[in-house]
DNA sequence: CGGCAGTATCTGCCTCGGCAGTGTATCCTA
DNA sequence: TAGGATACACTGCCGAGGCAGATACTGCCG
């Protein structure tokens, strides 16, 4: 038992902190684009897709652990910006194969540096261990939460049967 | 230069981790809830009122770090719940002094040792040394961002004159 | 072949939060 | 002491994302 009832305070507790990271984070990473009109997702989805040129925008939803109503959405802006291109596979056509044009990885390659940079300032304040610890504590977090998470949805689903 | 370029990936980057860490704690508080219909930030309001019964609207925007209009939205629905009240202070007549009701002040009671609950789930992957850690390096990333953050909208300001 | 379950994508609806602007009160300085 | 600068709370507007349901497609099993 970490945290008590009657020392409990929102500032020191990592749900405040880590909330509020984020909030700084993407900040920090929005200002890299520079009127480029980027959203962070935005960016992440671009940066995935050049990393993995055969996914499909469920691959993508899961990987980005994103609400697959605005992953459409995220796409719809990409395709109409010409970064993406969406192309039905013609062995099932449930899929919708994402292909990232020649603009988008441009500007994606473009921006990268620049976001690299940003993120290297965020983390200037730590020795390169520390990045390292707190990569790894924070992805024990998630992994952690995500079990809980699954469980949750388990148990609905089956309460739904 | 802890990030390169040609090596960064999203899913091992400090702002993708936090990002899905943030969006998962806030889940993991609201479960808490069950029902009561709170959001993460109407339960850091009131947890902040309890422990500091002078809070005006400002104070409180700045010890949450959130914007001031959805702030007002915030309060008004704590208000209507009557969980909360506003009282403008007679002595300066722009300040609202927010007081923390008994309703309020007992569904805090109540749900505090299930938020407890929740949190203590969360880190209970991690020795008290380790939660510390983290605690510290959150910390200090968030105070490296501010710093940034200051510095930008001190720019923007002086551009603006 | 027909129905049924499961999956992928998309749409409508709603809430939350960011941003810019408004009105009012107070402070500061010439 | 008048007038500008500042602070505070609030409002309108808009985009992002969560949730539930609709639609389209596939695969399975009788």
């Amino acid at each position: 038992m970490y945290y008590q009832s009657d020392t409990y305070r929102a500032h020191s507790s990592i749900g405040y902190l880590v909330r509020r990271g984020a909030s700084l984070m993407r900040t920090q990473v929005e200002a890299a684009f520079a009127g480029r009109g980027l959203t962070f997702m935005q960016w992440a989805a671009l940066l995935l897709l050049r990393d993995h040129p055969a996914y499909t925008a469920s691959d993508l939803c899961r990987e980005l652990h994103h609400d697959s109503g605005a992953l459409t959405r995220l796409l719809d802006q990409l395709e109409t910006r010409a970064l993406i291109s969406r192309e039905r596979r013609s062995t099932d056509r449930r899929l919708v194969m994402l292909v990232l044009l020649p603009a988008g990885r441009s500007l994606m390659e473009s921006l990268l540096p620049l976001v690299v940079e940003r993120m290297n300032e965020a983390v200037s304040v730590f020795t390169p261990a520390e990045v390292d610890t707190l990569t790894n504590l924070l992805e024990r977090l998630i992994t952690r939460l995500e079990v809980t998470e699954d469980d949750r949805s388990l148990l609905l689903s089956r309460i739904a049967k």
